[in-house]
DNA sequence: CTGAGATTAGGTCGGTTGTCCTAGGTGTCT
DNA sequence: AGACACCTAGGACAACCGACCTAATCTCAG
């Protein structure tokens, strides 16, 4: 029912509370939590102002539900990765390929993750640890491609690096709004995959 | 007169203009920008909230003095540490252990030139491209540092790439709260920064 | 067709925001 | 002492925020 071109946000919701953390996590994103207003939110979607509160209780709430939204996209997402990518060198050069993908809005509004977990640090907001699962799902996904090749001891070292990069990326490409930067960094991270795979090929897999 | 423990903020201006400023920089930086309010900035210099707009116009005008005001103290920085260094690679390596150094605090609120500049181009702010200058700054003196290094060709790619690592590290930082995530991607980027100088010993340098 | 529950619209509330205005204070110079 | 520029306090303003409430509307089983 809340199934189709929504993307299945929930499994109980109504399809107004569905069509609500769609458009809240789209501006959640374009214009950071705190900015984006409930009057936004409901003028995007041609609904009212207090129809909101039939649905959720509090605007924190809303963010608790795009976030959790976040998660079980994220998590398809890299479960796509799983299946195309052949082997796991490929699969992590699917992630780093995001920079290329979603360039134009990361060039604008920066990195949907990152940016939301600074914005919640800053603020000490409760929501905080769940927007933090975010990144876990990246971490752990990266770390297990890591382990697969081999490189158990210093997987998630490796992992967290990746993830470093990209939040690193990320930002520098939204404030210089420079793409060349962005294939540049590419090119380097990709070799820097190259040249620690290689070397995992030397020391024989200990399974 | 406007000189001493505020570290002269600016020239001509009064006493309370400087507080403002110095008040307002440190709590844009904890809460943010657009989250900071004037009533926070009153209350803990001690002053009347009306009194802002004899110095200040308007919020964005505040903004743009603490721009200004950083800009003045990251240039004073990179000149001391201009004299400190003996070599080019001893001062990229005082940049690196701002990382180590205010560990603390960018843990907690994230780099200050980073999630500034992030917020205000979320926002379109006009102030964008202002707070971006901060960037610059550090963008071209690492600039020099290389080229010093005799690795003219390249040397912006390898600053821009030396600040996308700071970011990417301050960002995962704060968000993990994770210290020895800090000093593993340091002790990386020091290997990388000795690779890439011992390299450049090899290439003789043209003058 | 009717009635009960699910859903929505729209007004309202208290609080906060940036902005503006004006009366009053302070110090300095003639 | 008087005058004048500099500075400050505190209230008032409209606009906006999240939150709440209630009446109207829709949906659908009985």
């Amino acid at each position: 029912m809340s199934d189709g071109a929504l993307g299945g946000v929930s499994v109980g919701g109504s399809l107004t509370r569905d069509r609500i953390i769609v458009e809240a996590d789209q501006l959640f994103y374009e214009q950071g939590f705190e900015h984006a207003s409930f009057a936004q939110i409901a003028k995007a979607l041609g609904i009212s102002r207090g129809n909101f509160y039939y649905h959720f209780k509090t605007k924190d709430e809303i963010l608790d539900a795009v976030i959790s939204h976040r998660l079980v996209r994220t998590r398809s997402m890299l479960d796509g990765w799983e299946l195309e990518g052949e082997t796991p060198i490929d699969r992590v050069r699917s992630f780093i390929n995001i920079l290329i993908v979603n360039g134009a809005k990361i060039r604008r509004y920066g990195c949907p993750v990152g940016t939301l977990c600074a914005e919640l640090t800053k603020l000490n907001h409760p929501a905080r640890d769940h927007a933090k699962e975010l990144f876990t799902l990246f971490r752990v996904w990266l770390r297990r491609q890591f382990e697969q090749l081999g490189l158990g001891d210093e997987a998630d070292e490796l992992a967290m690096h990746l993830l470093g990069f990209s939040q690193g990326v990320a930002t520098l490409s939204s404030t210089f709004n420079d793409d060349k930067f962005v294939q540049n960094e590419v090119n380097r991270i990709n070799e820097w995959l190259t040249s620690v795979t290689t070397r995992a090929e030397v020391q024989p897999e200990i399974l």
